[in-house]
DNA sequence: GATGCCATGTGAAATGGTGCACAAGCGTCT
DNA sequence: AGACGCTTGTGCACCATTTCACATGGCATC
């Protein structure tokens, strides 16, 4: 039974299929809380808001099989994909910036929830370090490499202003952090051992605007050749 | 030659394209503020962390054309893709939800200088209505289809908690907005004319989690098997 | 025990995007 | 004026992802 205990993860899973693992994980989360035990692929692709067929292939990339006629049974899934989302073992993340948006991301109820506590905050500004924000002493950014090693935590999350960003990504790199998610607004380089992933607000309303611009010219147009 | 006037959009361009305007365009701001005159597309790609033939096709989409052996003029780009963008008018955004993350977003200045002022704050508390945030009084969810009337905006951001977040859509919707960026960490549903974008704070991390457990795992039997 | 229904699992085609490699063209220098 | 170097613009091949369509197989019912 040694080869069956653990999922087989020689062939990584598409960057695409885990993308979409969290959003399945809430709808499944979801169904069990209401006490559903069995769901279909196209229930779960409507919860999630893609193709069943979809749902079936990430399903089969997890090795999380289902039962033919039947459907999947949700809470296997959950521990599958809780499994593969980081082995269920919750990451402590260092936020790096505590502006508007630092302070709000230390409050956010659902990085906790998704096993993602807060280990610490730290700042530049001396104006800040000291105070409390969501239980948290705010830290200097010097202590960072300490903070990190004291706590074992390897996410480190930007928010600082864009100026200041490579300068924070380069100090979470250097206290190893593994794993960064970078708010600012603009664009940051890491080595390659570290992942990176940004999360930037204007531009997605620039994405939005686009869409929009579009859709009135070609609206326009229509009207004109209609 | 009515024909030649407008910027030739028949052929849409690529989503993958426009998610790198806003990107590039920042890059660009920055030259010019240095006094950069011309960029080539070298340049432009390493500044926006992107192959230099993947900026040349882009931009090509956009008709925007440089010169040979020479490059891009800077400010004729930034025209092009602040006209691709929403056609350089500023689109007012209505937020619903003025918790922890309503409050950050509403004072990110981001959205200001991307060319999206706040048209208002509303929420459904009534602990929360007529207080003042970054400015704004914050007005009643009732009110949200007059504020829209009102300022003539066509976005809505959604900040509320998971579970009101539907109904906060329904309403954006029912008001006559037609893009809408939703924060809550939820799958949302809209009717096909208006744009929906879901940014996704939890499940990034747990994306970013993914990786880092694969990449341990990997490391692991690297070291059994070597 | 056999039969029919239903949902999974997957091969294969279609789609969308990326990056290479090179021809074409512009400016400059001699 | 001519030649050269540099950079654009793009055809093409490759890769990742999505989607269809259907064979496969379990469960319930008769």
């Amino acid at each position: 039974m040694a080869d069956a205990a653990g999922p087989r993860q020689d062939e990584p899973i598409p960057d695409a299929t885990v993308a979409r693992l969290p959003i399945y994980l809430r709808g499944l989360v979801e169904l069990s809380d209401d006490g559903v035990s069995t769901v279909s692929s196209v229930v779960l692709a409507s919860l999630a808001g893609v193709n069943a067929a979809n749902v079936r292939k990430d399903m089969s990339y997890l090795h999380a099989h289902g039962t033919r006629g039947v459907g999947y049974e949700v809470d296997h899934l959950i521990g599958e994909i809780s499994l593969a989302l980081g082995g269920g073992v919750p990451s402590p993340v260092v936020i790096v910036g505590v502006g508007n948006l630092g302070r709000a991301l230390s409050r956010y109820d659902g990085f906790v929830t998704g096993g993602f506590p807060i280990a610490g905050l730290v700042d530049a500004d001396p104006a800040v370090v000291g105070r409390k924000v969501a239980g948290n002493i705010v830290r200097s950014v010097e202590d960072l490499a300490d903070l990190v090693a004291e706590t074992g935590c390897t996410v480190g999350i930007v928010a600082t202003p864009a100026a200041a960003a490579q300068v924070a990504v380069d100090s979470l790199v250097a206290s190893g952090v593994s794993s960064i998610l970078n708010f600012a607004p603009t664009v940051v380089t890491v080595p390659d051992r570290v992942d990176l992933r940004q999360v930037d607000l204007a531009t997605e309303l620039q994405i939005l605007g686009y869409h929009q611009h579009h859709r009135a010219v070609a609206g326009r147009s229509d009207r004109a050749t209609g």
